[in-house]
DNA sequence: CCATGTGAATGCGTTCACAGCC
DNA sequence: GGCTGTGAACGCATTCACATGG
């Protein structure tokens, strides 16, 4: 398959599409009902699933299909290795995430820099120390850190994650991390929500 | 102050910049300085800014004005009441979040389905069965609430929001809520943003 | 008729270029 | 020189309109 163009709006519409078509178990599904649930026009729904390649008939999208299309498009069909750094409350609670295991997401490790921690929480996933973090992420070939840690040490756990080589983080601490350009950022903190929520009102 | 328009990637962006200026504690801030955090470029900077009304001078723009000048125009200077919908590990951990109160978001009031967690729960915010969640709403005038129900339980939960008048959502639930237009849906999920790293890296 | 797909037109946000100011 | 602010030019995404097919 070759590597088609795909905008970034176009990709931010067909991840969500993606989801939507994961709940749906009907057979097939059209643009129009698409706009339904989602706002975007028919039109918008018609270009984004084209650019994939024409795989829709008269009677709409055949959802497995176009799921699957959608997954190759995006990269979803590879594997990803996780690792969570920082074991309080919300770390901790990541390792013991199920939905992962039915994902495309495999989560290999934990990490900690309070050793009393790493070796008390019992847990499925093999847990560190954190100084080892570089030579773990290199030996399992990590791709993603899930940032897990307070504030005040985000930043340096940042750096060590990316210093053993990972690609993407997804940091749950309330600040700006300052990364090299070919690192991807996810930050997800609810007072942000809270106030793009209230911002959009 | 009259009510500017301000575009929706300009809203995201002053967002995020507020985020940056209240962290910075420098006295002012150039459009060329925001454009080295944040990539976005300093004209685009600039057209932001200038929306809110000329503020800046030879020097840059004087970061206290500044954050307090966006917070008034995204409508942040206004006090929201909260509430937790779902009390399992992500909802108690939300009951006890200090950083609330810093905030202008206020919790009040958390509700389960579970009586007996309902009762047996300790917390500053005071805590109901679900069945009671239109009446708090209404008497408290909570108009965001932090759904965080199992997948099965998170679209009635969501219902039931709404019945009460609620004005926003943040959606821990991975899945997509059908809500009226009129109501606004932030939704919070690792696996979202996990394929969102992937599809981008 | 209902669908999809796709060039053409539109609209909107970003970038450019320059004026004004410290 | 640095900076901000702003009309003009540009580019890209959405919308429109229509061709095509079951």
């Amino acid at each position: 398959m070759k590597n088609l163009e795909v905008s970034t709006p176009t990709k931010k519409r067909l991840l969500y599409l993606l989801k939507i078509l994961e709940k749906n178990k009907a057979i097939s599904i059209t643009s129009s009902q698409i706009e339904e649930e989602t706002g975007w026009s028919r039109d918008t729904v018609r270009k984004d699933v084209s650019a994939l390649g024409g795989l829709g008939s008269a009677s709409g999208y055949e959802t497995a299909h176009l799921s699957s299309t959608i997954r190759k498009a995006l990269g979803l069909d590879k594997k990803h290795r996780l690792c969570v750094v920082g074991l309080g409350r919300l770390g901790s609670a990541y390792l013991n995430f199920r939905t992962f295991n039915a994902s495309e997401f495999e989560l290999v490790a934990g990490f900690d820099t309070n050793v009393n921690r790493v070796e008390i929480l019992s847990s499925l996933v093999p847990l560190y120390p954190a100084y080892k973090m570089a030579e773990i992420i290199r030996r399992f070939s990590i791709d993603i850190g899930l940032l897990c840690v307070p504030e005040d040490q985000a930043q340096s756990a940042a750096d060590k994650l990316i210093a053993g080589g990972i690609c993407g983080i997804v940091n749950f601490a309330p600040i700006v991390l300052k990364v090299p350009p070919n690192i991807s950022i996810r930050n997800v903190f609810v007072i942000d929500e809270l106030r793009a929520l209230a911002a959009f009102l």
